[in-house]
DNA sequence: TTGAAAGCGGTACCAG
DNA sequence: CTGGTACCGCTTTCAA
């Protein structure tokens, strides 16, 4: 591959002048322009940004760290912060840790090496060891779906406490007495702890109790196989919050299984508005969660993190809206 | 940023030393590693990837350009694609195009000047002037999703016109005889020419003749809309070969508020098998096409041809797989 | 208007 | 076992 030296000995000037050239420097005589464009051409010429970085100090990177992208939240999220990115000529260094929780640590590592200049970081749970990394990190790391903002991290989550707490406050609304939570692993501080707790809250706020909280994971078939469990041990529920619109569409199918039918005999809600959710039978109410802006957000956020501007954003709270249609 | 140089000032050595410890090179006395080992913690030094690539004039980086990251194809495409190039030692430099055809040849550049060592495209519509930018990439480019291999560009593809043929013959052994295809943008040859011109194949077969060709986009409600025209236009309608199972939803839709069944008075078949087709009602029939591998194999392929070893494919078709549900 | 040279942060060769 | 030095490809003074 041809470098500016090469450029400089076809077209017989020094390197300077091809940069110079190159770069649309003014004070360059127009027959030796005319000379290196000839040669730049003439060698297929293009320039080596790594050189350039090198020099500059400046990678014009970011790394984007998310535990799989074929989910809703993260493909929509990655399509949300790729758009902000590239408005700011930043460019995406993109690695899936495939579920797997260390890599998460030694991603942040790695990037740090290629000297990005900060990381989105969508985590799925926060334990000490991430944490250490995160704060070690030389470059901003920015997180999003989980709360790190006691730590310090600057984070974007979604209401997950409040969004639990309106779920029972639709189920109380339409009668329901009798509801279960099914929600993911434990350790999923947003999704299955939060989530369940604001659920639980409001239950306990109009003097009801809970009457189970199932954990599993984020499929379909996970719902599904709760549900049938949950039925079978309280034959009351009229009431289910699935902590995923996916884990919903499988619980619906035990209810309908169950000979029951959701909407009616057990109401049903989800999270996250995925597009399942409209497409199925019955339809699911859920909540809408703004993934693409979450994307977008934690992208702005960490821009500015790295202009140093403004540090005085720790926490981004997206609020949700509110979709009935006809599970509950 | 702590260099070589700090550390090696700090521990009272030379550069090369340094470079020595961190390498793990063999030939250094225990007590300077020491020392070394203590330097290197004391500033906190991690290696400049960024100079090490320039050095060695490796960069270990593969260029993955994407229409958008959220859809079923491409989210499952980059987590098939990350698994493979992760293994390989490979980072993953992400750039979706936001469906802004031109940027694709942006980026083909873009990551050619940061010498990454191979690109993976997905491409919707390969018109002159991208064939061009492939083809003049330095470093390989592969194609996922649309076919370039008359152009000598290595490619995956599925298999679209089989997949036509095979719905016809679906349609036809159900007893349709009077069917239309819905498509999308018609520079898209994969996805409509392809399957359309299969389709209309097996229709041709068999004496039949397509009543119809309409062309919309990916979305759902494209499907409806062009379904719910198409139904007035054509009250024989007995079988839909959709391009997308989005499509076919849409599709589905709008024979349910003509007042017909679908399944019944008209059978519909998508292609993809989407997580969405199975949620459905009707439940969906439809192909199921191996995008995962799509990456996967995408990757190979590519990596094969930066260590230059084996150029006897230039290009790879997928299979599919019929799925049977309550459409057809 | 142009060229020489230093330096970004590493590696690798050669000398001691 | 360790240090000096050249070099990867580019930018940026400084001098001519």
């Amino acid at each position: 591959m041809a470098s500016l030296h090469d450029v400089a000995r076809l077209a017989g000037v020094s390197k300077s002048t091809v940069s110079r050239v190159i770069n649309d420097e003014y004070g360059v005589k127009e027959a030796t322009k005319v000379k290196v464009r000839k040669a730049v051409e003439e060698c297929g010429y293009l320039p080596n940004q790594v050189a350039k970085d090198l020099k500059s100090q400046k990678t014009n990177l970011v790394g984007v760290i998310v535990p799989r992208v074929s989910s809703h939240a993260t493909s929509q999220g990655v399509d949300g912060l790729t758009a902000v990115l590239e408005q700011a000529g930043k460019h995406v260094l993109l690695a899936s840790t495939h579920q797997t929780h260390h890599k998460e640590l030694e991603y942040i590592q790695i990037f740090n090496q290629k000297r990005v200049e900060g990381i989105i970081l969508y985590a799925t749970h926060l334990d000490n060891k991430l944490v250490k990394a995160i704060q070690s990190s030389a470059v901003p790391v920015v997180l999003v779906g989980q709360d790190g903002s006691m730590f310090n991290i600057p984070s974007i989550v979604h209401d997950d406490t409040r969004v639990g707490f309106e779920a029972g406050n639709r189920l109380i609304s339409k009668g329901c007495k009798h509801m279960g939570f099914i929600g993911v692993q434990g350790d999923d501080i947003a999704v299955d702890k939060m989530r369940s707790e604001g659920f639980a809250q409001s239950l306990q706020f109009n003097d009801l109790t809970l009457q189970f909280h199932a954990r599993g994971d984020f499929t379909i078939d996970s719902g599904y196989k709760l549900a049938k469990q949950s039925l079978k041990e309280h034959t009351k529920l009229d009431g289910l919050f699935c902590a995923t619109d996916r884990i919903a569409i499988g619980a619906i199918r035990a209810i309908q299984e169950a000979g029951l039918v959701p909407g009616k005999d057990v109401l049903v809600l989800g999270v996250g508005d995925d597009e399942l959710a409209s497409v199925c039978t019955p339809t699911l109410s859920t909540f809408n969660y703004a993934f693409d802006k979450a994307g977008e957000n934690g992208a702005k956020l960490l821009l500015d993190r790295i202009e140093k501007k403004s540090f005085e954003m720790s926490k981004m709270v997206l609020t949700f809206t509110t979709i009935d249609r006809e599970s509950c």
